[in-house]
DNA sequence: ACAGAAATACGAAAACATTCGTAGCAAATA
DNA sequence: TATTTGCTACGAATGTTTTCGTATTTCTGT
């Protein structure tokens, strides 16, 4: 049988996940500059921290040049799942409808999010008349 | 101006949390006797961490009776809201649609569940038509 | 070639979070 | 009354995350 991994990204990994999300493979610079405008820590501390992550095996790690490259290696969508069904079974204790509209509640949604949503729901529909 | 406080309850915290939304007042032997199920922690430990949460600020306690009574002081929408909120900023990057499908995907959902976000989808509608 | 800038490695301090042992009371009970 | 039971208080060990200082190495420009 497989195990499961569970990936459990930390606050600052999470963050860090968030830059390379969007641009990847990047430097520990790159990453450090592109969180500097919220936080407030020193560049060994970012670097310290994307080398745990590489030890953990959340990011790859290219060390051809000296300047090291990093990757990602766990997606947005498994932490998003991973981090959903934590809190389907905490907060939210299995109430999806509430998380839902918790989330419409607290958030301006675009005409593109409803439409998706509602797409989405008569996918349910179909399943089950 | 108010201050906006912002309600990060720790994993165990919110374990006790869980159970004092459900029924408070209760004491600590209460809560405790509604976690044993799950977790495998000492009595004084729970009673450590109200103690400690009382401290913060997330739970009052009535202590006129050598027996003290702990009721929560944050709500529930509060915390799943601030806690939804860090998504949407962080994971979900703003995107509510994600989010919410995430949420819907990982979830059995009952003919219920879907009623109300269609009801609830449909106030938005009338918000922004 | 040399000084300075820029990168990694690494240990360890600092900050939290979690856990429990033990002490000290108060209340129930034998 | 003496004992046991159940409660709070509190300090301290443990574990994890975050942070940074310092050493060392490599590159860059003069």
């Amino acid at each position: 049988m497989k195990k499961k991994k569970t990936f459990r990204p930390t606050e600052s990994e999470l963050e860090i996940l968030q830059v390379l999300w969007n641009k990847a493979p990047a430097t520990v610079r790159q990453v450090h500059e592109a969180m500097e405008h919220n936080r407030d820590t020193g560049y060994t501390t970012t670097l310290k921290t994307m080398q745990i992550m590489a030890g953990k095996g959340l990011l790859a790690r290219d060390t051809r040049s000296r300047t090291h490259l990093y990757t990602p290696l766990v997606s947005r969508e498994e932490c998003q799942q991973d981090i959903l069904g934590k809190m389907m079974n905490g907060l939210f204790k299995g109430s999806a409808a509430r998380l839902v509209m918790g989330a419409l509640d607290s958030e301006k949604l675009s005409g593109e999010d409803l439409q998706e949503i509602r797409a989405f729901l008569e996918k349910f529909d179909d399943k089950k008349p």
